[in-house]
DNA sequence: CAAGATTGACCAATCAATCTTT
DNA sequence: AAAGATTGATTGGTCAATCTTG
């Protein structure tokens, strides 16, 4: 019923032009620089970034590996996603999932050489995807900025949060 | 062999903070955002948010309709995407797609009763994510200034766009 | 039962090939 | 040949159900 009369309050909510440009602008900033990554990647022989993204966190978690939960948690994927990911990582051979001992239930995710070496092989085409699209773009405190703005929409909370400028 | 001596440069590319963090708040942002919408639209048992924007898009055009490459480039869907996306809408009665007069190759589509009425439908609980998401977040000339950093990242020109604050 | 993880069945996205008209 | 559009085959993403262990 609470829910009801909220939708009925959204059916009143007035959108500012402003608010409608910045969501747009978003979504098609975020299909535009994505389709260019996904394409540099591509022709330089490389698998997608979802990959690259993946591995980077496996590395960082070091030689104890990092449970798919965790993992999943970080990229934002879903579970059954992350599962089938890694599905595909391992046939690849640049990860292996190994029973863990503290819980029965779940495996440790551990990097291959092949993995850490195709990470590090990817990362000058990513580099230079990033200088051009977007090191390049902006000077280094409106990029800043922008992070702030866009962590500001992305937070769980309800309510305005503050920053300046 | 320049593309060669490009990707070498770029190996010694320095890749700051905070690009870095601008390029993940952006990925994240948008991969968060977009999950909500689509989970709020879905929840309220409605169509993904690509069959509303196809939808207004085809609104705008008038009468005349719109021909299926001029919707695939207004929405950075590639072409046989826009196909299978309009195959769907057609199934479920929200567009009809008629030969077209001007040109032998193509249709046009066309938006069918049915079709207006639930983009129309769509609008408050889609309104609704966008005050809660976006406008409740910042105030509009930090929604404007976002928008034109954005724009900037996605612009296709090489080379840095200047814009203040 | 809840949490970690996987799987079968289905839907959507992609690639390459195709078809028609300009 | 190029442009508009579709299609068969394959791959990837999603849902619901399942399995195992805490």
């Amino acid at each position: 019923m609470q829910l009801h009369l909220c939708e009925l309050m959204h059916a009143m909510t007035k959108i500012r032009p402003e608010t409608t440009k910045a969501w747009t602008a978003l979504m098609r900033a975020n299909r535009i620089l994505l389709e260019r990554v996904e394409s540099v990647l591509k022709n330089a022989g490389f698998p997608p970034l979802g990959w690259y993204d993946a591995l980077l966190e496996i590395e960082r978690a070091g030689q104890e590996g990092l449970r798919p939960f965790e993992l999943k948690e970080r990229l934002l994927l879903p579970q059954y996603s992350m599962s089938r990911l890694l599905d595909r990582m391992e046939k690849a051979g640049y990860i292996r999932r190994v029973a863990c001992d503290e819980d029965g239930r779940g495996q440790t995710v551990i990097a291959t050489e092949a993995g850490l070496r195709i990470r590090q092989d990817m990362w000058p085409v990513y580099a230079g995807f990033l200088a051009d699209a977007v090191q390049n773009r902006l000077p280094p405190d409106q990029l800043q900025n922008l992070a702030e703005k866009l962590r500001c929409l992305a937070a769980p909370e309800t309510g305005s949060c503050d920053s300046d400028s």
